[in-house]
DNA sequence: AGTTTGGCAATGCGATCGCATCGTAACAGC
DNA sequence: GCTGTTACGATGCGATCGCATTGCCAAACT
């Protein structure tokens, strides 16, 4: 019929203007008219893509999912000869704030954290991403364990949430000031050191 | 002059009304009507005590942090023979949401912090709490290791570190439905199990 | 060529926001 | 008992919010 519009492609670019604008003023705090102000459309465009702020938030936050989800598996790809050790460290120095960008990222995590604690749908849609990391690591861990690495007493399943921990809180010091990056990156380095070789057969 | 009215009565009063109510909404979804009408006070009355919202948040996260730290020393108090690792244990799970209360008490934290993301002078008053409990931690593990129940190879402020990412993200994780307080709490004994006893002496 | 339909801008509506202002009631000091 | 200060309720203001409505334009399809 009329024009051709790529859909998924205006509501990715919508969902990275309100990216931008969660980075500086939190999630409430963004309005719709920002958002298209911000996206370089009219409000009107906007409401055309997305029903309501909440389905633009939630397709953002979904987004964002994603745009992890690869920025991971790039790292592990781009590891010359992956250990388990080395892909773990790789996951969490990516998930720590470093710079701008990633910093960003955090931060729109923790706003839809908030959010989701107070809205069950978006709750749901918080969590789905989660328990997929949570596998991915519990399963470098237990590989190590196999290698010989890790101690056998080691439960993957636990210290995959014990990892996860160490990454989501050393980044909420980053972004409070009471921590720099590379501070977080030897408080990894250290638990990894210790995960790895504590009564464990090699180093 | 007139009336004889505690002001810091008061504003504790308003205090715990706001902190009610984020509990609910966040805290940028609460309004002065709202904290007004949960405290049975009229609009007026709120402003009269606080000359803007923004100085009433900060009232009342450090009427929160207080609480919270003699919350704390009252857990460590009630110990019967209290050791490092009782304490540490006890610290722990008082930080994790376990009831309404501490659940209340732990999104409000977090509403506090994605505010202290944004705004400079939060973050300050946010931050201020937090090298205490640090050096708290750190200090019974330090002990921990003079009595031998922690490998002198640990390094007490990282370790402190450590412990509190690992309440902290629990915390988070029984918010979003995806682990109970039991499971929260059985992953720290756990690893307070490998922190005292890795290489250690003595059990 | 005319009709249809999606893309998009503009505008309006009702609600709500933080904050300022003003009026009043109550009480302490002279 | 008058005065001055404080407590506090009521009201209004301007801004902004999400959302609904409307209308125009352009691009397919008949």
């Amino acid at each position: 019929m009329p024009k051709q519009v790529d859909h998924e492609q205006r509501r990715v670019q919508i969902a990275e203007a309100l990216q931008r604008l969660t980075t500086r003023a939190g999630l409430e705090g963004v309005s719709l008219r920002q958002v298209a102000a911000e996206a370089g459309m009219s409000m009107g465009s906007v409401q055309h893509y997305f029903k309501s702020k909440d389905e633009m938030l939630r397709f953002a936050l979904e987004h964002r999912h994603k745009l992890r989800t690869e920025r991971i598996s790039a790292k592990i790809l781009a590891e010359g000869r992956p250990t388990p050790r080395s892909i773990l460290r790789a996951c969490l120095v990516e998930i720590l704030p470093r710079d701008p960008d990633s910093e960003a990222d955090f931060l729109i995590g923790v706003a839809y954290f908030i959010r989701a604690a107070a809205d069950p749908a978006m709750a749901k849609a918080f969590g789905e991403g989660m328990p997929e990391l949570l596998q991915f690591f519990a399963d470098q861990v237990r590989q190590a364990q196999e290698a010989g690495d890790v101690p056998a007493s080691a439960d993957p399943a636990i210290e995959a949430s014990l990892l996860w921990a160490i990454a989501d809180s050393q980044g909420s010091e980053i972004l409070m000031g009471q921590r720099t990056p590379a501070e977080a990156v030897s408080t990894v380095d250290y638990y990894l050191d210790r995960l790895f070789s504590a009564g464990g057969s090699r180093t």
